[in-house]
DNA sequence: ATCCGCGCTGAGCGCTCGCTTACACTGCTG
DNA sequence: CAGCAGTGTAAGCGAGCGCTCAGCGCGGAT
């Protein structure tokens, strides 16, 4: 159906665009810091470190360090929209559309499982104000895989007793990767993404045509 | 298939074991400020007020902070355990036992979801040699799973490309469930269990004689 | 040659953290 | 009644936190 060519594991292409370099620096050790002992177990001390610069150069680029947060979360929440919207985009149908979004999704979330996880786990620690842009992605990211499946459903392709749950569920299995991926995993992202797009076409009760 | 009526929403009799009272009050107010803020976040200040009581007093039933999150994260894991292997244990068939688990696990996570969100997503803030414990627990959890589907795929009830990869996604649903869910959730517990049961069946390639 | 402004640092401020200590109250036991 | 174990508190210690500030080096414009 799709098949998308890596775009290389690694995250040091993330962020081309941010200037200076300094801040793309401090992100990226913002990320680091952030997925591995969480944002409020994580100093300003630890990401300047991590960055190899004094704490105090942190402040010459982001007000606070919430602010650095707010910056990879909103980044990241803005490429798994582009990405699912894309994907609906490209396709055809019902079926192709949550097929491919399915694999992309999982597949960022395995590929990025660094950055995926500050995105996912850490908007609690948001700012009223920023939570709500980030809250607004995600609800603009459900949205548009709800209504692929209820055109699904329109159409007979899907069989659900509940939409909304459904979107869920599709939804849960790739977020939940973030959780537990990691760069010994056995299956690569491509092949894990290939793998949770066939399931939950079949979950979602759509014939695939498939036997062993 | 199975049916568990439910043992009713509030948190209030857990524990009923713990004692003294004020002991148990502490873990329902660790439970209630790791979830909401989360470990890190959360202030022995902060647990101690909720629980009624000036901040010294948790140092009496608890040698430390992290101590009381490895009590709250311990009982949970066991709690988990114990329902996953019971539901097992009375299923005779591969696909009824996963169906009946997957509904067990999905209600528990949405009924206690305070309790879940904790035990799923704040473990990694415990000290090693607790972190062991509870990592041993969840090892032992999705050992179950595996071998459930590992015999489905023998008996042919169930068509997998990658038993590793389905049995980690069947757990994710559930998990997921402890992010999102709230008592404001449209969906009862119980009726979200037994539409996991569902979808999860479909997603490994049991039929399930169903149509709309 | 001088100046400016950007990027960055060393030092440290004010505050809150987890936890300890000294002590008080209660009810039970001898 | 004295003694004691269990349960609680007020006060506060030392450490580490997020963040600030005065100043420094340096490349480019004047």
């Amino acid at each position: 159906m799709s098949g998308i060519p890596s775009a290389g594991p690694q995250p040091a292409d993330l962020w081309p665009e941010v200037q200076p370099d300094a801040a793309r620096r401090l992100m990226l050790a913002g990320v680091e810091s952030f997925a591995r002992r969480g944002y409020h177990a994580t100093t300003t001390r630890d990401i300047a470190a991590t960055a190899g610069m004094s704490p105090a150069a942190l402040y010459v680029h982001f007000p606070s360090k919430a602010a650095l947060l707010f910056t990879i979360s909103r980044s990241g929440h803005e490429q798994v929209l582009g990405l699912a919207q894309q994907a609906i985009d490209e396709a055809g149908d019902p079926a192709t559309a949550i097929h491919d979004l399915v694999e992309r999704f999982t597949t960022w979330h395995a590929q990025r499982h660094t950055i995926a996880r500050v995105v996912q786990y850490e908007l609690e620690a948001l700012p009223e104000q920023e939570y709500g842009v980030v809250a607004s992605l995600r609800k603009d990211i459900e949205r548009l895989v709800r209504d692929v499946l209820d055109r699904g459903v329109a159409d007979g392709v899907f069989t659900v007793g509940d939409a909304g749950t459904a979107a869920r569920a599709v939804l849960s299995l790739g977020v939940d990767v973030a959780r537990w991926y990691t760069d010994r995993s056995r299956l690569t992202p491509e092949e894990l993404g290939r793998e949770y797009g066939h399931l939950v076409l079949r979950m979602l009760g759509a014939a695939t045509g498939e036997r062993p």
